[in-house]
DNA sequence: GTCTATACGTTGATAGAC
DNA sequence: GTCTATCAACGTATAGAC
């Protein structure tokens, strides 16, 4: 891995475990094994690192998520495999989840173009907006639904994330939650 | 308002404007028209303030949304009350309910005792019992559950609070939004 | 590209007068 | 309780050699 990944990842893991503010860039180039003005050589600023990592790392989670879906299934099942997949990624990838979930509810999320965000939502709003003219969906604002599908799964992650559950009992609760959010849309 | 209050209330304004770690001290003191040394004659250090910040508005949300609460009520009544005072204090506290997400999903989230957690959470926890003895509510733990309802119910109000919608609008997407919640979950 | 050394502002916190 | 003055430590970022 070259020294640019090597930083990344060294900020991934710190920022998920102490939280941007009490991440100084010097401890990040150590965990990283670089020297600090390499660190700078890289990324302008402090600011620059932090926007570079979450559009990573959001990439990520969407390529994980949606590159394990098939468009030739039905309306349900690409939702349930969009729903599971990314509960998956973030189990699997627990420090990227919680840096995420940081990022997204901090100012800095302001930062983020409105293009950047739409291309990741986008893919979910287009099935969204399928379903509804296929009526399987409720016929309710698409970005209201996704906002709430999105909520649900970050917080059923949330749950998991935390708690220490068996595979089989994890992938039953998965299941069940993900009943109870198809009830609710349908 | 004396000092101490003073000292909170603006600590709010600028961590849900710029985060914890964008906002020194001496900016808080200067917003609050005290001098730096009051501020930590009150706080002995900046963490303590975060916390005791926490826990104040914490209390705020609670009293709001349960004082407003009738035991008498069907369960139903119950919920819809929990649910729309919760998404009104959101929408008419940002700042307040700003910074709860903020901190919720920093590591300062697990410097709270559980205790502390478990006394706010207590009450929607009752509910939830009650609907499942009752068999009102899906057999599911009751744990998971409230983590959806919490979920759902931030995700609205962060999606009303950034969106601009007449308060007409306003209260016909609470509605329907707590409609599929109810739905979901019983 | 990578390192070392360092500049320079900022910050959390203290001491002590009133 | 409140203020002013002050400091030691730290953190970001740069300069310049290799």
């Amino acid at each position: 891995m070259d020294k640019k990944e090597e930083i990344l990842k060294s900020a991934l893991k710190l920022f998920a475990e102490f939280g941007f503010h009490a991440t100084p860039t010097s401890k990040i180039a150590k965990e990283a094994g670089v020297a600090n003005g390499t660190l700078f050589h890289y990324y302008k600023t402090k600011e620059e690192l932090i926007l570079a990592l979450y559009k990573h790392t959001q990439g990520e989670l969407s390529k994980y998520v949606y590159s394990r879906v098939s468009q030739e299934d039905s309306l349900e099942i690409v939702f349930k495999s969009v729903y599971c997949n990314s509960i998956e990624w973030a189990l699997e990838n627990k420090a990227e989840f919680q840096f995420i979930q940081q990022f997204s509810s901090s100012p800095f999320h302001t930062l983020i173009s409105t293009e950047d965000i739409n291309s990741q939502a986008a893919i979910l709003l287009d099935f969204i907006h399928e379903g509804i003219k296929s009526a399987d969906i409720k016929p309710l604002p698409a970005d209201l639904l996704q906002t709430l599908i999105n909520s649900h799964i970050s917080g059923l992650a949330q749950y998991l994330s935390v708690g220490e559950f068996s595979t089989t009992k994890q992938k039953k609760i998965i299941l069940q939650s993900f009943e109870m959010l198809w009830d609710m849309i349908t």
